[in-house]
DNA sequence: TCTGGGGTCCTAGGACCC
DNA sequence: TCTGGGGTCCTAGGACCC
């Protein structure tokens, strides 16, 4: 037998996160909303059946969900990283290699491991992790990462599969692809979608028929590798190891919205001094900063102002300080009065790890700096305090982001640990 | 009033070189 | 009217993912 792979996820993961320590929202409508409070993330089974979408921005629903009993949760990613850990740790003790794909999924390798039915070993891993966490995760299988994932879409979609489905077998597989709509393959977003079907390519079987002379004109390279995945033919492995970051992004919507440029200089500093944090746990340096602003792309009745700036640095560094002053100089030559602004950020690139640096011949004040962050780094995580740089401000109450409808960190701070009665 | 954040990969096009 | 061309490197922007 060839290899297999299965795509193991969790059923509605955040929302099934803030329902396990609320077993009174059982059967409730839940939502989660993204960060800001902003839209809709995820959902529970009730809210999907009465139709809240995906995206949505939760204002335009507030007041039809909770009339009918729907409950809504701020995003805690704090508790949704720990119960993630919890699953992937119960996972890699059950099969020999696993790829963590996301927070709520991941890739395991079979192959030879199960000498028996794929389909019981799924139901296994189901239990198991059921037994160990509280969470339900649906289980897909197929020769190659694409199948596997569209394995795990119709796990979820037929619930009298018991949440696990095999499609090693190509007469089930094209069973499968003929009912199911090209959008649900994994690669296939929106755009793609559009140009398939306006082309008359409405099903997966109707994709993998074109014939393969034409896909990558037609379509590029991206769409020949999914076509090739899901006639069978592998062209991703398996991602045992985390690759290294090739950036850092730190960005927020603000919860009001900015208008002069000491406000934003503040803001973009407060990111600056995370994604630096970041930085400096991959080990690495950044020869790359750029930062950017928006204005909200929805107000209509507001001119739309975005824009973007990027500098080169002169040597990799990973120094908080250092990166600060990018901020100050860059921002004035993007910054325009009389605007709104609704989001910003910033992105470190071009990375190099840090013991790999050129020493300078004639300055020793590196080390120094790199104990200095070090040290900083560490009161930070110590929970004990805060040491932060005076460039950010001390008041962020006006661009903080809102997070009005956060559950208690149940699993990852001892104040909040659940009460057993 | 109110619309996420953090990533990857690919491609097109400009700058530059010889 | 009237164009070099090929290679490399870099960046911006788009598409996609969860």
């Amino acid at each position: 037998m060839t290899t297999a792979i299965a795509l193991v996820d969790v059923n509605n993961f955040y929302a099934s996160c803030e329902r396990l320590f609320r077993p009174d929202l059982v059967g409730r409508p839940i939502v989660v909303l993204s960060n800001n409070d902003g839209c809709v993330v995820a959902r529970s089974s009730e809210a999907k059946k009465i139709g809240i979408k995906m995206g949505v921005p939760y204002f335009k629903i507030k007041r039809d969900f909770e009339r009918i009993g729907g409950i809504c949760f701020s995003s805690n990613y704090a508790l949704y990283a720990d119960m993630s850990q919890r699953v992937m740790t119960t996972l890699e003790s059950m099969v020999p290699a696993i790829e963590v794909y996301s927070i709520d999924e991941a890739f395991v390798e079979l192959g030879a491991l199960w000498a028996g039915d794929f389909v019981e070993f799924g139901h296994q891993i189901r239990a198991t992790i059921q037994q160990y966490t509280g969470l339900t995760v649906g289980v897909g299988i197929g020769p190659t990462k694409t199948l596997a994932k569209l394995a795990n879409y119709a796990a979820k979609k037929w619930p009298a599969t018991g949440g696990v489905v095999d499609i090693r077998d190509e007469g089930r597989r094209s069973r499968l692809m003929a009912i199911t709509p090209v959008d649900e393959v994994w690669g296939i977003g929106r755009a793609m979608n559009k140009q398939l079907q306006a082309e008359g390519l409405a099903t997966v079987a109707d994709l993998i028929a074109v014939p393969p002379k034409q896909i990558r004109l037609r379509y590029g390279v991206v769409v020949e590798r999914v076509i090739q995945e899901l006639r069978g033919i592998p062209c991703s492995e398996l991602q045992i190891s985390t690759p290294a970051k090739q950036q850092i992004v730190s960005s927020r919507s603000f919860g009001e919205r900015i208008t002069d440029q000491t406000a934003m200089r503040q803001a973009l500093s407060a990111f600056m001094e995370r994604a630096a944090e970041k930085l400096r746990k991959e080990q690495m340096r950044c020869q790359h900063v750029s930062i950017f602003f928006r204005t909200s792309p929805f107000s209509g009745n507001e001119p739309y102002y975005g824009n973007q700036l990027s500098a080169k640095l002169p040597r990799p560094t990973d120094d908080t300080r250092e990166l600060l002053h990018h901020v100050t100089n860059l921002l004035p030559h993007i910054w325009r009065d009389g605007f709104r602004y609704q989001k910003g950020g910033v992105i470190l690139g071009s990375f190099t790890p840090r013991d790999h640096q050129q020493a300078d011949l004639f300055d020793n004040s590196d080390s120094i700096d790199h104990r200095l962050m070090a040290v900083i780094d560490e009161i930070n995580h110590s929970g004990l305090g805060h040491v932060g740089f005076a460039s950010k401000g001390v008041d962020a109450s006006e661009w903080m982001m809102k997070r009005e409808h956060l559950s208690p960190s149940y699993t990852t701070s001892w104040a909040d640990l659940p009460v057993a009665r």
